[in-house]
DNA sequence: CTTAAAATTTAGACAAGACTAAAAAATAAA
DNA sequence: TTTATTTTTTAGTCTTGTCTAAATTTTAAG
């Protein structure tokens, strides 16, 4: 059984792996986790005595086979949990993750089947993340960063990178959410700004936006 | 804030002050714990210096306003996700407690409004114990123990005392459950021991069953 | 009312998970 | 390649919540 720091490194670490490939550093999960570089390398050892990292020392961290099914079935529960706050529960978009965050959580096999089958088997949570199936398998999606696309392009958003109630926030007052259609009107290949269109109105937006917005191009 | 630990201790010394009276030992919480006395001296400081009990060494500890109110809105959560569990996911009333212990200590008032308003309301949880309202309000209600009452005396089944699996699995088999009409046919003095008429079928029940089920009587 | 038993508290230790400060290793720069 | 910088690890400490063993207080028995 796994405690609760353990299961956040374990998060941290898949996800990391994620974005930036195999072998994180310490620096990094330290980063993630909000912690101290001392702290991770002293849980990076309990996580590989346990068999769910492999790790050598200076040349980072990778997930096992069985510390990766641990780590997605997490995210499974994280993602099922923000379907129904926001689905039942009446919850905005913005305000799911710090509960979901505690929810996923949770130790019980047979509570995260029943809420799968009472959402009515999701495949995706409210940002657009897709849920790991019951054996861990996450369908592959292909979706681009907003910011990949060149002027005159366009798309549908279908996820966020970001989540944070700030950036959501953010989306929630120029209307772009899941489904919006979105023009790249102009693209600043300065500083990489561009000006989009959103369901007939036109904003400026910065690169860092154009990083953490998902779309499916048509 | 108060931590995992400090809840469940708070949560204990309520139930128990409920059931014998204020001023509760250290063994007796130590006994409902599952731990050491000494463990639990060090936490009733705790709990002490934080002024959610008070408590005078060798004399047993009692709930200030504000511990009694931490510990009732705890029991909130437990009862209203258990109804969740069962209403809602299909869980059976003698899979559920495991799990609240768990979804009880999840910190957001919003949440616990929001799956209030989406229960719709519930006064009573799926063992027949009543959900105190958001003030902490619990209604009184009016029930007995079965071994209170006499030969030939009737009541319906409102609740049960324990709640552990194997009792409720025993009542199942049984085909007792909240709303039974339950019949008193025969009392034996000796040892408290009844016959009982539940649904056109007697059953013969030891007086530590009888003490575990409540009634309204009618 | 004194002694024995039971209940409670204290003292000291331990594991988990974090931190600071310092040492060691790896990487980048000159 | 040697030096400087960054990254990572080690060493030692702290807090929370637990434990055992011993001391103390309260309660019960004679």
């Amino acid at each position: 059984m796994f405690t609760l720091a353990e299961e956040n490194y374990l998060k941290a670490i898949f996800h990391l792996e994620n974005d930036h490939g195999a072998g994180v550093s310490t620096n990094a999960i330290a980063d993630k986790m909000d912690t101290r570089a001392s702290s991770v390398t002293d849980m990076i050892q309990k996580l590989a005595d346990k068999k769910v990292i492999s790790y050598q020392k200076y040349k980072g961290a990778s997930l096992t086979k069985k510390g990766k099914s641990i780590a997605v079935n997490i995210i499974r529960k994280h993602r099922l949990w923000e379907v129904f706050l926001v689905e039942k529960l009446d919850f905005q978009w913005d305000e799911v993750h710090e509960i979901a965050e505690q929810l996923e959580h949770i130790k019980s096999d047979e509570l995260i089947q029943k809420l799968d089958l009472f959402l009515g088997h999701p495949d995706f949570d409210p940002h657009g993340d897709p849920i790991p199936d019951r054996n861990g398998y996450i369908k592959p999606t292909e979706k681009k960063l907003l910011s990949k696309l060149k002027k005159n392009q366009r798309g549908i958003c279908v996820g966020v990178k970001e989540s944070s109630a700030t950036f959501l926030q953010y989306l929630d007052t120029r209307k772009i959410g899941i489904g919006s259609s979105i023009t790249v009107i102009d693209k600043e290949e300065f500083d990489q700004s561009m000006t989009i269109l959103v369901s007939n109105k036109q904003f400026f937006i910065t690169k860092k936006i154009a990083e953490n917005l998902y779309l499916k191009t048509i």
